[in-house]
RNA sequence: GGCUCCUUGGUCAAGAGGCUAAGACGCCGCCCUCUCACGGCGGAAACAGGGGUUCGAUUCCCCUAGGAGUCACCA
């Protein structure tokens, strides 16, 4: 058996949707599981949906998560140039031997012709297919219309009678009947390659084995199978995917506003995660385990696990898996991610590498996506001005009352009594406290609840009354405490 | 409209004739707890409908319904 060898073939649009990562994912764990090659080519046969600065958006979208290509544009290769309006002379010369081998022929339709014939059909309420006007004309005739310079297409002729059957890997065998084939374009009158043609003749070129693409390409796959028959080429191994949906009706997509990968990013998701997430979605995996690296995917991938119905996005769980991934990173390494927002969020406040580091760490298990992270801990930084309503707390029994009481014990204990030399750290601001409340014969809660919310001007906080207070440091927390005091005797 | 495909909880999904129909997200409750989160435990929640085949159908076949795709000199 030849080598297993996939290809990513997007157009170059400036926008890399989600399904298109699913579709380069998926084609790329299709080779390397099996040990083979992931190229990709781009498809701009379209002149007039050329976008500038699309092949980067390409290459940054790959590059950020992980999926290299072996061959293509910039890195090269045994079978390029893998750019497809680099290869317009092959193309013409592959539609030319199909029409000598009489499989194509020349049309000399003009586009009014054709678009009388499609009202026409719209009118009647049945599809539109070609007449096959110029499927007969004599060579006397073509010879004529090439020397007079009229324009022409070469359309693929297909079979009148009987049915095409190909295989799916994904959905089985489906069986079409010839007469419902078009002869579609194959060449255009700019000489041109339509996606048709060209993605026949360049899977073969590049001798991929598993075309990987979405389900729309479904019902023209008859046709391409009769044009590598008319090649006399093997047919690839086909894997076409549902697609994935916004809801039920819409599929996620540019124009309905739907997020691309780089969105994504910015809205504070990581890459491992979006591109885990979207493994899952449309492939499932033989056991129960939901999270896998890259390198782990190309192991436990494989064509069986590819559903046929689509998927719909679902951001939550999106957002729940980025948060696994943040937390099951080590404290180093959400550092470095988490560190241009812990930055931003302080501003310009002179923070020590060990407070955010230990700021960090506080946030780590309370992180969903990195752009939270600045709500969370820009007090540490200013204190906000808030309401002293936050003092009062039920569960912690609390009031606007006892927590002056409480406040104004913690401040002379820590200035004046024996707290004044404690040692500044959580744990033992903790035994302290707690020691407080019990001497003064209150719950532990009506010490702490005042003193954090002292020191956050928050109602939730990334970590509790001695967490913040380490973090802020002796002097800081008792400007604070007296701030919440004169708040609270206003 | 023709053709093709799809249909398990709100969502992702396992299942491939016999199961109390997995697991995950979300939701609810309880526990843990210096707030919140994390974590632990538990709960509600599904085989679109109807016919067959079979001793027995979520699973096989047919029909219906619903949905999707396609019917371009776009990919």
């Amino acid at each position: 058996m030849s080598k297993v060898r996939t290809r990513f073939a997007p157009s170059p649009t400036g926008y890399m949707h989600i399904g298109n990562l699913r579709t380069a994912l998926y084609e790329y764990l299709i080779a390397k599981s099996a040990g083979g090659d992931f190229v990709l080519r781009i498809e701009d046969t379209d002149q007039e949906r050329y976008v500038e600065g699309a092949l980067d958006v390409v290459f940054n979208t790959l590059k950020a998560t992980g999926i290299k290509f072996d061959e293509g544009p910039g890195v090269g290769g045994d079978y390029g140039p893998y750019i497809q309006s680099e290869r317009r002379d092959i193309y013409k010369k592959y539609a030319l031997e199909l029409v000598e081998k009489g499989h194509a022929y020349y049309c000399f339709c003009t586009k009014e012709r054709l678009e009388s014939l499609k009202s026409d059909s719209t009118e009647l309420g049945t599809g539109f297919n070609y007449d096959r006007h110029c499927r007969d004309l004599s060579k006397e005739e073509i010879q004529k219309n090439l020397d007079a310079g009229i324009p022409y297409v070469i359309r693929q002729k297909m079979p009148v009678d009987g049915t095409t059957t190909f295989t799916d890997a994904v959905y089985g065998d489906i069986t079409v009947e010839n007469k419902t084939l078009d002869d579609q374009v194959l060449l255009k009158s700019d000489g041109l390659p339509t996606y048709n043609f060209a993605n026949v003749v360049d899977d073969h070129l590049m001798k991929i084995t598993h075309v990987v693409r979405g389900n729309e390409y479904l019902s023209s796959t008859p046709k391409y199978n009769n044009l590598y028959n008319a090649f006399g080429w093997e047919i690839p191994t086909y894997v076409h995917c549902a697609p994935i949906m916004k809801d039920a009706h819409n599929k996620l997509s540019k124009r309905n506003g739907d997020a691309s990968f780089m969105d994504l990013i910015e809205k504070g998701y990581i890459p491992e995660a979006i591109l885990n997430y979207i493994a899952l979605l449309g492939w499932s995996p033989r056991g129960n385990e939901e999270f896998y690296t890259l390198p782990e995917l190309e192991k436990a991938f494989d064509i069986d696990g590819i559903s046929k119905s689509p998927a719909i996005f679902d951001i939550e769980k999106l957002k729940r898996m980025n948060a696994e991934y943040l937390r099951r990173m080590t404290p180093e390494e959400f550092y470095k991610v988490a560190l241009p927002y812990i930055d931003k969020a302080l501003g310009g406040a002179d923070f020590s590498e060990d407070v955010k580091l230990r700021i960090a760490g506080l946030i780590q298990p309370r992180t969903e996506l990195l752009t939270d992270i600045e709500d969370k801990i820009s007090f540490f930084a200013k204190l906000p001005e808030y309401s002293t309503e936050l003092y009062c707390h039920k569960k912690m029994k609390t009031d606007t009352v006892n927590s002056l009481t409480s406040l104004n014990i913690v401040l002379e204990a820590l200035t004046n009594g024996n707290g004044a030399n404690i040692d500044w750290t959580s744990a033992s601001l903790y035994e302290f406290f707690c020691g407080l409340a019990s001497e003064n014969e209150l719950k532990n809660s009506q010490i702490l609840w005042p003193i954090r919310t002292a020191l956050s001007g928050k109602d939730v906080s990334p970590g509790g009354a001695t967490e913040l207070a380490e973090i802020l440091g002796k002097d800081e927390s008792i400007k604070r405490i007296k701030v919440g005091i004169e708040l609270l005797k206003a």
